[in-house]
DNA sequence: TTCACATAATTGATACATCAATTAAATTTA
DNA sequence: TAAATTTAATTGATGTATCAATTATGTGAA
C-alpha cells in the first residue's frame, strides 16, 4: 500500500504555507489594529474596491458561503466599521457601506497588508511565483467539481 | 501606492487552492463514510501512525492549537473513534486508542484519500510539485518568527 | 397576471480556529 | 524537601466554516 503519510504530501505544506501566513498577518495587524481579524480586513478592502457589491458578490471574491458573509457582516455593523441598509433597486440584496472608522482602518491597514506579503515573499523571485501560481491553478482546476470515479 | 488587490497575491490562490481540496476531499470521504470529517480522518491516521503520541504531539503534527485537538478528540471520543485514558506514567498525558469503529473507518479512508491525492494533482508532473514544496518552504520559513519591522 | 422558479440574505446546527486563563501533574532549583 | 517553573490538557469567549432549511423578493413562462 503506498500510501504516504499526510505529512509528506503537498497538501500539507500548503495548509502549512497559509496557516503561518496567517498567523504572522494577523499579528502584524493586531499591532496597528487591534479590533479587526484578516478576514475582516479583506472584506473591507474588496468592498472599497467594489462599492456596491452584494454579499453574494463579495462572498464569491472571497470564496466564502453566504452564511459567512451575513455573520462576518452583522459583527462587522456591530463593530462599526460597516453601515447596512436594503438596495432601493432590488430589495433582497443589502446595501452595504463602509464606515469613517472602516475607511481609516483601511488607511492603516494597507501598508502593513503590502509589508506582510514582502516578508513573506523575502527572497523568492517573481517567476518562482509565478510557477507556483500556475500549477495551484492547475490543481484548482482538478479539484473543481470533480468526484473520484 | 503600489498595493495590489488581495485577488491577485499567491496567497489567494494558496488559500483557494485548499479550500477546493478540501471541498472536493470532504465530498469524497462523506461518500464512503458519513459521518466524518477531513480533520477527524486525517488525526485518526496520524495517531495509527504514532500510536502513543500526545496531544501535544499530534498538534503539533497537524499544527492545531492544544484547544482546537482537546475538542477534536471529545467530539471523536463521542461517536465511538477513540478511546480515552490517562497516561500511566505521566499523569498528565492523555492515552489515546483508536476503537474498532476507528480502524474499520480507517480502512475505508485510506483509498477515498489516495485518489483524492491523485485526483488533485492530475497531469502535474512531480517537478512542478517539488518545485512548488519548496518555494512554499520558503514561504513558511519567511513567516516564522518574524515581525514586520 | 399568476404561478413556477430563481436569487439574496438569514438562521440553526455543528465543527473548527484562536487566545487567555485555569487545573493538575511533573520537574527544576534553591 | 519545599517552592518555583514548566508542561499537558481543559475551558470560556469569540470568529469563521459548512450544510440545510427558510424568508422574501424578483423574473420568466404559461
Amino acid at each position: 500500500m503506498k500510501f504516504d503519510a499526510p505529512t509528506r504530501t503537498v497538501f500539507y505544506t500548503v495548509e502549512k504555507t497559509i496557516k503561518q501566513y496567517r498567523k504572522m498577518s494577523q499579528k502584524n495587524i493586531s499591532a496597528v489594529v487591534s479590533d479587526i481579524t484578516i478576514d475582516q480586513a479583506l472584506l473591507l478592502i474588496i468592498l472599497e474596491e467594489h462599492p456596491g457589491y452584494s454579499q453574494k458578490e463579495i462572498g464569491g471574491i472571497l470564496f466564502r458561503e453566504d452564511a459567512s458573509i451575513t455573520r462576518m457582516i452583522s459583527l462587522m455593523v456591530r463593530n462599526g466599521l460597516l453601515k447596512k441598509g436594503t438596495h432601493p433597486e432590488d430589495k433582497r440584496r443589502s446595501s452595504l457601506q463602509i464606515t469613517k472608522k472602516g475607511q481609516e482602518y483601511i488607511a492603516l491597514l494597507i501598508p502593513v497588508i503590502g509589508r506582510n506579503r514582502a516578508l513573506a515573499l523575502h527572497s523568492i523571485d517573481k517567476r518562482e511565483v509565478s510557477m507556483v501560481e500556475e500549477v495551484l491553478r492547475k490543481v484548482i482546476r482538478n479539484c473543481s467539481g470533480r468526484e473520484s470515479s
